[in-house]
DNA sequence: ATCCAGGACAAGT
DNA sequence: ACTTGTCATGGA
């Protein structure tokens, strides 16, 4: 591997990022972090004056592995105005330097099909085995493989894909895998249209409401209006804006779009880290 | 052992 | 449109 530069500005935060929850294949350890992005090996350290990066891939991908890792992002100037609002501003010393990654929208799709009703570290646990089973070996990984694209599990058993904790999702996968590779929805297309439009071709796939095709939305396309909505951030909103008083999470998602407009992915991954830090529970 | 976890879905108000 | 019950599985 031979070892590359990325820079940074401040505040980006590496591990603050890959521990968000926006991510499943990210491993990080005491002065590292792990993953695989495109098929290939990354070992990244974050210094004083950027990202240490180790990956064989084709160096012309580092501006992508930049991008993905969130990376490229105005992070100062985005707190400043985030700091505006008071809620914010009191959570941000812990939180601030999280950035919004830009994921393969396959991979991020299947992983929040897989987060319903789930706990992270299952998640992961789920993701990696899908990997292990059906993804293609790596050759620079120790025991990695890469993420299997669509068309490697519509033909796949409901049998082997159970093998991967999947449960009661086993079919929402593999049937939300026959859709993508038959083509009712292009992931790479769709990418391109506006807003509303993604997330409506989005949500006409098995598996995925309003809260996935929001994670989708923002963690894979970049689109900063979107706010997902989960139980975490519903405790949060209401309690820290809404004096206790219990909303729907389509009235919550409404109001995080006007109050912070294209920020509003920021908001909520500093709400969503706050509330988690501090074990917001239901009354 | 019992409870819960980044929700989606169908059925009922 | 909002509310309720249900859904495998692994970890605490």
């Amino acid at each position: 591997m031979s070892p590359a530069h990325l820079s940074v500005a401040p505040p980006y935060h590496l591990a603050r990022t890959l521990q968000s929850g926006q991510c499943f294949r990210w491993t990080v350890s005491a002065h590292q972090a792990r993953g695989i992005v495109d098929g290939t090996v990354a070992v990244v350290t974050q210094g004083p004056r950027g990202l240490a990066v180790c990956w064989d891939g084709p160096r012309r991908r580092l501006a992508m592995l930049r991008s993905h890792l969130g990376a490229d992002q105005p992070l100062a100037e985005i707190e400043r105005t985030l700091a505006i609002d008071p809620v914010l501003r009191r959570l941000l010393p812990q939180t601030s330097g999280i950035a919004l990654m830009r994921q393969d929208p396959w991979e991020c799709l299947v992983s929040y099909v897989v987060s319903a009703f789930n706990n992270i570290p299952k998640i992961s646990l789920s993701i990696g085995r899908l990997a292990r089973c059906f993804g293609g070996p790596i050759a620079n990984g120790a025991h990695d493989s890469s993420f299997p694209s669509a068309a490697r599990l519509p033909e796949a058993s409901l049998a082997r894909l159970r093998t991967c904790a999947l449960g009661y999702r086993a079919p929402y996968v593999r049937a939300l895998a026959r859709h993508v590779a038959a083509g009712d929805v292009d992931l790479d297309v769709i990418a391109r249209w506006p807003l509303d439009d993604a997330r409506a071709a989005l949500l006409a796939l098995p598996g995925v409401g309003e809260k996935v095709a929001d994670c989708v939305l923002l963690f894979a396309y970049g689109w900063g209006e979107a706010f997902p909505v989960d139980v975490w951030v519903q405790r949060a909103v209401e309690r820290w804006y809404f004096q206790g008083r219990t909303m729907t999470a389509r009235a919550i998602r409404a109001w995080a779009r006007d109050r912070f407009g294209p920020l509003a992915g920021y908001a909520q991954q500093h709400v969503f880290a706050g509330a988690r830090r501090l074990k917001i529970r239901p009354v």
